[in-house]
DNA sequence: TTAGGTCTGTCCACTTGTGCACACAGGACC
DNA sequence: GGTCCTGTGTGCACAAGTGGACAGACCTAA
């Protein structure tokens, strides 16, 4: 697989994984036979704490992961979303260290997979390769320092609309989210009743319905004047920082 | 500056800063070239967003550096503290991207720095010294994804304990934290009023002391019954990643 | 068709945190 | 020794969020 082969026909056989799809068909050809797709259902676990990471996994399509600290009472928080623009696993640490964090499949679907070692093998023969995941790690990063910020300013109607406009764009379901009070709730680390009642008042403004497990969103513009602009900055970031992941050249040849 | 004069006197002329005297002799050796020690004071940006990160800062003995998110209202939001345990700069992005968090010397004093290229070329040249770094990076991720979940869920008193014990062990000084109410309230993202208050409920309880510009402890374990477990959590985590760096074979050799 | 479980909407008393205001205290500098 | 500035202590009215309770709505499965 050569640059050559490099069509649009071949791209699209990729995973719908943003992350893969930027790869040079070069750094691609070095993963791909090691990479599996499988399927993950809503809720099951990819790492719990401690856990040897072993496998980075790549959200496909409409999936989505969710990293969780765990509390010492038991509960656990919602910190950061990672869908089809990203991956989960060994991506800052390089595997084959105990996992700090619980990482949860949130909306279930098709997943990319590929073994750390492989990953990494790869890495070495292509520093290109290991750019890119050194930028995406370093959005990630931004992520989570912006949600350690967001925790600490932001109101709670802020960032439900902020974590609803997150889920939608990364799913690419415009009009609807999958989600009791209940896990809304959980995910905001807020009582279920203050949850409901922030809906309610999306709900009277016309911003939202509600229906029995998901939530229909009617006026997603209302939503974002609703939402903290943390979505945004992130954004910004992403786009700015893997724009260049590779220089112009290669690009060219890709 | 071979294997060979690695003598704890050698050791303990390196910089106090522990991720450096974690280094094997061999691959301190492969950085000691290029590393600076300076001093930074109180207030200095290290880095503001979008500025080309190019150097990555050790900070040594008392000094505490933070990273800051700016926010659309233009107060800027603290969430992690590294001290001599850590370093800033290019850790996880491996340098020569925008920064995305604004990165401030909070206590003053020296720090060692090294150009990220140096450290990037030594890493090519040791995978050990490359593991060090990934594991710190994990390290400082977990401080991360911590911090998220610690502004999500723990009340304003148990964040100020466990802010105030992390900069005593940071710093070294086990009994004052020259801060204002002003930059505690800053720091922990609430009202000056507020700030003072919870102050004042530690005073009546004979936890602490104010005096103007600096909080003096009379009762540490008072205050780490009243801070949250955050700390200690990463700090186990600190201390399972990096305790196996090198494999013992080589440990024993240095 | 009914029964039972889960999800939803709402009430209430309560705690936590906000934002402003103002008096006063501690130092530094003339 | 006074002056001025910043920092501190506190009061108040208010907003945000908690946690428990309960009735009713929706869905599934027998």
């Amino acid at each position: 697989m050569d640059a050559r082969t490099s069509n649009a026909t071949e791209i699209d056989s990729r995973p719908t994984n943003n992350l893969l799809r930027r790869l040079s068909p070069a750094d691609f050809a070095l993963l791909a036979p090691h990479v599996m797709l499988e399927s993950a259902a809503a809720n099951e676990l990819l790492y719990n704490p401690g856990d040897d990471v072993q496998v980075v996994h790549f959200p496909c399509g409409p999936s989505l992961a969710t990293f969780l600290v765990p509390n010492e009472d038991g509960r656990d928080v919602e910190t950061i979303l990672v869908g089809r623009e990203g991956a989960v696993g060994g991506i800052v640490s390089e595997g084959f260290l105990p996992a700090y964090t619980r990482i949860c499949v949130k909306f279930g679907g098709p997943f990319a997979r590929i073994h750390v070692g492989k990953l990494e093998a790869a890495k070495q023969r292509s520093p290109s390769l290991r750019h890119v995941f050194a930028r995406y790690a370093d959005c990630m990063l931004a992520q989570i320092f912006q949600s350690t910020a967001c925790n600490a300013i932001h109101s709670i109607e802020q960032r439900t609309a902020k974590w609803m406009l997150a889920a939608m764009e990364r799913t690419g379901d415009e009009s609807s989210v999958p989600l009791t009070h209940e896990q809304l709730a959980t995910l905001l680390g807020v009582g279920r009743s203050y949850a409901s009642r922030v809906l309610q008042s999306f709900k009277a403004e016309g911003v939202l319905d509600t229906r029995r497990g998901s939530i229909l969103v009617r006026n997603r513009e209302g939503l974002r004047l609703r939402a903290c602009m943390c979505n945004e900055a992130v954004k910004l970031h992403f786009e700015e920082v893997l724009r260049g992941v590779y220089p112009t050249e290669e690009r060219q040849a890709g």
